[in-house]
Parts: structure tokens; sequence; C-alpha cells
DNA sequence: AAATCTTTCAACCGCCTAAAG
DNA sequence: GCTTTAGGCGGTTGAAAGATT
């Protein structure tokens, strides 16, 4: 009789973390199914890859939504329903999850709310109110609706939700706040993910030196970016404008070493506004 | 201060699809 | 064409944290 491998189960321990994100910054993900033999875990490789994609991998925001993000997610699933990997497609650096527990948490209500004073007021007055987003617009309609109320300014002051109904919740989590790792989002990652929906590294080979140290400063951390594990293989990383500087130099570098114009550096507004993986990363 | 209720969110489950054998 | 395997997705659960009584 052939026993069955027993898989750890539950939350992830920080160890746990550590192994797999080596591995992966190490050799990637050729194969979920490996992973956890080779990284040493007794997980299964479902739960690594949903690990890696919700939790450890680089360039996930996490914290509040914006103001900016809530509409688009009302847009989209007006439009799309629940089809949550979908709208995370327009939200880099969110998760498929956390914007379901989003929807769940907060958005559903909001959502039944306004419908609820909507309907009364049609039912009252006989008309719509104009003074309300219309969430059912086209994102490209909902973006020149938005210019109208500003809700660009929002975007800083997203932290410090004014609405009493917010969640509180919603803050950096106590494993995030210790991680170090730089609030950067790899289009590569990003766009095969989340755009393509494929796997996000296709080879061993297409990672090379070491990953991330939990212990290194967010400029040391850039440093590792470009001459380590993206230096070499990895384009179209998106660098927010609080990097830009450090990185500039060893963009130089990159170029030169790679021969070819790899990385654009976006500045960390356009993250939050108009940016999309799509159309927006380019080749400079 | 303690008990109870509510909310949040990480993780699991099961289904579906595609690819490989 | 059938079976197996792996990856992806959406629904759901349950522990933990926060709010309320």
């Amino acid at each position: 009789m052939v026993e069955k491998t027993k898989y750890r189960k539950g939350l992830w321990s920080p160890e746990e973390d550590n192994k797999l994100r080596n591995h992966i910054l190490m050799f990637g993900h050729s194969c979920w199914s490996s992973v956890p033999i080779k990284a040493g875990l007794l997980r299964n490789g479902k739960s690594c890859r949903l690990r890696w994609i919700n939790y450890l991998r680089p360039g996930l925001k996490r914290g509040v939504f914006s103001k900016q993000e809530e509409e688009t997610i009302m847009s989209f699933h007006n439009m799309l329903g629940n089809k949550w990997s979908q709208i995370a497609h327009h939200l880099p650096g969110r998760t498929d999850n956390e914007i379901k527990n989003f929807w769940h948490s907060y958005l559903k209500k909001k959502a039944n709310k306004a419908k609820e004073i909507e309907s009364h007021k049609q039912l009252h007055y006989g008309t719509s109110s104009s003074d309300t987003i219309d969430y059912s617009l086209s994102p490209q309609k909902l973006a020149t609706q938005e210019a109208g109320y500003g809700l660009l300014e929002n975007i800083d002051k997203s932290a410090s939700h004014s609405d009493n109904s917010y969640p509180q919740n919603h803050n950096f989590s106590k494993e995030a706040c210790y991680s170090s790792l730089p609030k950067v989002l790899f289009a590569e990652w990003l766009s095969l993910d989340h755009v393509n929906g494929g796997s996000s590294i296709n080879s061993d080979e297409s990672l090379l030196g070491n990953g991330f140290d939990q212990n290194s400063s967010f400029q040391e951390t850039l440093m590792q970016i470009s001459e380590g594990p993206f230096g070499g293989e990895y384009h179209n990383s998106i660098i927010t404008s609080s990097t830009t500087e450090v990185y500039n130099s060893k963009l130089k570098y990159s170029n030169q070493v790679n021969g070819s114009d790899f990385i654009h550096c976006v500045h960390g507004a356009d993250l939050y506004s108009n940016f999309s993986l799509n159309n927006d990363t380019m080749y400079l």
C-alpha cells in the first residue's frame, strides 16, 4: 500500500516563507509540484503556488485600497461579475484573492447600499442621482468621470480613509511590515501571472545569483535586483519614483550589459493612475 | 475585565481546462 | 479517444483580531 504524503496545512511560518522565497528566487518554478520537494517543504505544490502568488511574490502592493482602485473594482465587477482574476489584471500589485476579500468584506455592502439609495430615489423622485459615480460605465468612461471628481487627489490620502465604514484592518500586515522587500512591480511576473495567466518564471536559467536578503535595506535590495536575479534576464521592471534615482545608475549598467534597453522607470503616481501593464510598459 | 458578536483575510476545497502520455 | 496530471479560478471556511455589550 502506498502511503499518501501528509502535507502540512494552515498558516505559513516565516521559515516556510523563507524556504519558498529563496527557492523560487534561485530556481524559479518550472513545475509547482516539484517546488515543495526541492525547497524542503511539507506543503503541496498548489499551496506553494498560492502562497507565492498571494503573498511572497515581489511587487504586491498590500495595504489599503485607494479610492481609485475601489472604483476600478466596482466598474469591472459591474462588467465582468465575479471574475476576480480578470479584475486583478487591471490592478497591478493586487491579487484576485485580495480583491475578492475586499469585495466581500466592504465593496459588496457599499454597492448594495448604493443600489438601495438609487432605487429609493427612483421610486420617490423618478430620477437617478447625478452626483454619484456610475459604476456601470466602461473603465474608459469611468476614468473621464473620475477626472471630474478629482479622484486622483485621493491617491495619497487613501491611507487615511475618512469613511467610518471603511475596514480598519486594511493596514500593512505584520509580516509585510517586517519585510524589507521593495515595493517594486516586476512586470515580467505580473504580465505573465496576471495578464497572460502563464507561469511567471519560465526556466531555471531565468534567475541567476541570490535571492533577496530580508535584512537588506531598500537600496541594497535594489542593487540585488539589478545585479542579481533580475539584472541579467529580467526586463520591463517597473520602479517606483522613490527608487528611480538609485536605480538610474544601475540602469545604465544594466543596459550596457544586456546590450539593449530593458527597463522602464515609472513614476510612482503612474502606478496608481492610468498605468496599464499591457499598454504602458515599454522598451526604452 | 470578560464575554459575545462581527469582521477580516489567509488558506483550503473542488471544479474546470489544457497538456501530456 | 481516454486517462492522468498540473495549473488556474471562484467559492467557502475558520482562526484571529477588533468591536461591542
